[in-house]
RNA sequence: GUGGUUGUAGCUCAGUUGGUUAGAGCAUCGGUUUGUGGUACCGAGGGUCGCGGGUUCGAAUCCCGUCUUCCACC
């Protein structure tokens, strides 16, 4: 993997630069539409190459080794091929999961024991066996098997938690260096800064993170319901410690909003559920605020979903038509919601890129955070 | 006409030997969602218990009348 700064804004920490693997360019900021299972929810290949057009999306090694289990991606010749997706992917290690699944797993210095939430079968990660498992899956972007401390979090298990964040690093790069490729590409492994909201935990474990001289780096553990300042807060202190020239991906986040803020503090990758999943809910992000598509108040309105036209759907549906598929739970309404949200992240992220390039990104994304933090 | 049966939220229905402010599902309206356990979750509005009278401290519940639904018989 290379990764070339080609610019950085003059008012903030902003940077534009390009990452390259062997499956294509990755222009940055980016964002990465989320394909946990192999699929971006309701999304064609078709929709999601031509009118979304990202350089790169999302898988999880959790779901993935539940099902469709990991000897069948080995047979499909990597999760590429099995979903015929020929640019980037980047796995999650199922770190999150220890976190998202805390009613059903254990955790130990060796590793998690978790219970299946498909058949209530118990499986254990380790960092080992997940290196191994990304290796099988095939991302060209692997991460490291971490826990994700929950919001609130005492500090002490912060602390023990970063610590032991930490030990299973150093496993996982052990392990990673005798586990040779299954495929003919390269993959990249990131490392994962913890150290919950606590400021000195963070720039510790930054330091730590940055020592290891990983190709990127990744910041975890926000996004998981602290205020959002807090979140700015603790990715100031971290991008101040991780090295310039290498790509910086903050895991989970966010609103359109928490995104220009983060790319001004110095982030150049993203991933989150919400355009997806808040989507398939009934959520449109607009330029000019949030839709909630449901409300009564798009009853009878027929102008287009957004008349920005990002994607076809904007121009193609009306919100009285899309409100009507919603009220009768019409899966078309999910897909038209979803093309529209992803649509509009990647030219969030897009914009943002050229208007670091032309450098007055400052002033814009002051102009933008004001516009979209609305309710339509 | 006679005998039986039915009537409770917009819809489909619960509601104990009479006992707090009559409930549920769906629908309606609003909100939530941040490295996806999400066709999800949370909340709100909505009732003269067909109508009228009676018994009782107290009636959706018991009694009488009346209207209504469906069924059987003449």
């Amino acid at each position: 993997m290379k990764f070339d700064l080609k610019a950085t804004d003059a008012n903030s920490d902003a940077r534009a630069g390009t990452i390259t693997t062997d499956h294509g360019t990755i222009e940055t900021p980016i964002f990465m539409p989320v394909g946990t299972i192999g699929t971006v929810k309701g999304v064609h290949q078709r929709e999601l190459k031509q009118d979304i057009n990202p350089d790169i999306i999302l898988g999880n090694t959790y779901h993935l080794y539940l099902r469709p289990q990991t000897p069948i991606l080995e047979k499909a010749g990597g999760i590429h091929k099995f979903m015929n997706w020929d640019r980037n992917i980047l796995t999650d290690s199922g770190g999150y999961q220890v976190y998202s699944l805390s009613e059903n797993r254990k955790i130990k210095e060796e590793g998690v024991k978790f219970k299946s939430h498909i058949d209530g079968s118990y499986h254990v990660f380790t960092p080992e066996n997940v290196m191994e498992t990304q290796r099988t899956i095939g991302a060209d972007i692997i991460m490291a098997f971490d826990e994700c401390t929950p919001y609130p979090c005492d500090y002490q298990y912060a602390k023990r938690s970063m610590h032991m964040t930490h030990r299973w690093l150093e496993r996982c790069i052990k392990h990673l260096e005798k586990t040779p490729l299954k495929y003919d590409y390269e993959q990249t492994f990131f490392p994962i800064v913890q150290g919950s909201t606590y400021k000195d935990l963070r720039k510790q474990s930054a330091e730590y993170i940055a020592s290891v001289g990983a190709e990127g780096n990744a910041i975890g553990g926000l996004s998981v319901g602290e205020p959002a300042d807090e979140m700015y807060e603790m990715t100031a202190v971290v991008t101040e410690v991780l090295p310039k020239d290498k790509p910086r991906y903050l895991m989970g986040v966010g609103t359109p909003i928490n995104i220009l803020e983060n790319i001004a503090l110095g982030i150049d990758m993203f991933d989150c559920v919400m355009p997806t999943r808040n989507g398939r809910n009934g959520m449109l992000f607009t330029a000019h605020g949030t839709i909630n598509i449901k409300n009564k108040k798009w009853e009878d309105d027929f102008s287009e979903i957004d008349p920005m036209n990002i994607t076809w759907v904007d121009t193609e549906y009306s919100k009285a038509y899309l409100r009507h598929l919603f009220t009768v739970n019409e899966m078309l309404g999910r897909q038209i919601a979803t093309i529209h949200n992803l649509g509009f992240y990647l030219w969030l992220v897009r914009e943002a890129r050229k208007h670091i390039l032309a450098g007055d990104f400052s002033s814009w994304k002051k102009m933008m955070v004001q516009q979209m933090d609305k309710r339509l």
